[in-house]
DNA sequence: AACCTCAAGATTGTCGACAATTTCGAACTG
DNA sequence: CAGTTCGAAATTGTCGACAATCTTGAGGTT
């Protein structure tokens, strides 16, 4: 899951301070080492990454941008803390984006990166076998092949939202809430049905399936969200 | 067409140096007060909006997350060149997400503000006559009406990528261009059908209806693009 | 003449200090 | 005792100066 990160490789030659510690900042919110909702002091963290303000500034802007952090006047920046409807939200836009990539791909990804797609596919089928089928999509395997289309749709606008805003907070909310995606061995199934779809260059078929897939797992949190709201009695 | 720019009423109180400064850029930019490929130097916009270079740098990593402004390390920052082909793209993804939006307010949008979408509807009808029928869509007439479906979606995420980002694109694009809409007429009845498939309450044939309202906007776009290398024989 | 080297100029990145604003707690008042 | 006012501390916003990097053009070499 390195691509995500070096998506931009064609401008960083140099990498800049406010580049590199905004790199780490960013895997710190992820993992989970800045704990969401948490506020961010700018000289403590300056010192911490042995910085002055003024790049770490620039890489908080970023990490705005990001929506990693919210950021008021005069206030100060906090990391962001999804909600469980926000997230809800971002998967609807996932569906739509996500949709589209498929869609494209199917027009226009070349058969090379078909083919390595399918060898991606077998990779995960393996660690799912040796893990009893319950744990590998927790990493970011699932997230790498949802990359690969999306890079295969030659679309560099859709590459950049999904790419550089939305996988982050993908990222986060598996991390966060430790993700059992509870259905490792279906979602694989699905993933080949949409890599066929895309093979057999059926772009209405490949939307449609994509859409299906990411919006069952919309569903898979919507309805922890009833039970575990239900459960409080609100 | 004020909404988009005080989307974030509810943090900005009291509105920094950088945020002003910031604003009056991006309109800078859309109108073409700076043209698009221009080199940006800091020291020299600095001057012109009397203030120091901290606050300037702030803003142009705002711009560069509105996507309006490419910034090299070490070299300098220049305005964003849509190329047509990048314009196509953003137009896939608006196909993609204004889809969605159209779906969600077809279940979310309340009554009240499809009325007061009808009453904006009707002074487009006016001022289509008025103008006989070939110019109000130039400006940003159009993108209002968008733009409340998209708030009519209860999505906020959504929002934050359309509003925050890809309109300014697509409000710059229609400046550069100045757009000629070349079909005012037909685009408002497809609005009104629009509209009425969400007053129906009917999500699926709402987005269906908004895709080819917007694809048929990118076939435009294409087909002048295709015209236009042709000519050159390209 | 074409190409390479290198130095001067300009531009961006980084830093520390100062000013403006918010926050929090203590003292005061009803 | 509750509520308000005010002030000190901390935090963010802004500024000007210095360091690092890139660009440009002159000069020299093949």
């Amino acid at each position: 899951m390195t691509e995500i990160i070096d998506n931009k490789v064609f401008q960083s030659e140099t990498r800049t301070l406010a580049d590199q510690v905004c790199e780490q900042i960013v895997t710190a919110i992820v993992v989970g080492d800045i704990p969401p909702g948490q506020k961010i002091s700018e000289p403590e963290l300056a010192r911490t990454y042995g910085i002055s303000r003024g790049p770490l500034r620039e890489a908080m802007r970023r990490l705005e941008a990001l929506r990693l952090v919210e950021r008021k006047p005069h206030v100060g920046a906090r990391v962001v803390k999804l909600s469980a409807k926000e997230l809800v939200e971002i998967y609807r836009v996932r569906e739509a984006l996500e949709g589209m990539a498929c869609r494209l791909a199917a027009e226009f990804m070349p058969q090379e990166e078909i083919d390595s797609l399918r060898e991606l596919l077998h990779e995960h089928e393996q660690n799912i076998a040796q893990l009893d089928g319950r744990s590998y999509f927790q990493k970011e395997g699932d997230l790498d092949f949802h990359y690969r289309i999306v890079r295969g749709c030659r679309n560099s606008k859709l590459l950049e939202f999904l790419g550089g805003d939305l996988y982050h907070l993908v990222r986060m909310y598996r991390y966060q809430f430790s993700v059992s995606s509870s259905r490792p061995k279906r979602a694989l199934k699905e993933h080949h049905q949409i890599v066929d779809a895309i093979e057999s260059r059926d772009p209405e078929l490949a939307e449609m399936l994509m859409r299906r897939h990411i919006g069952a797992a919309r569903k898979n949190i919507e309805g922890k969200l009833d039970r575990a709201t239900e459960t409080r009695g609100e």
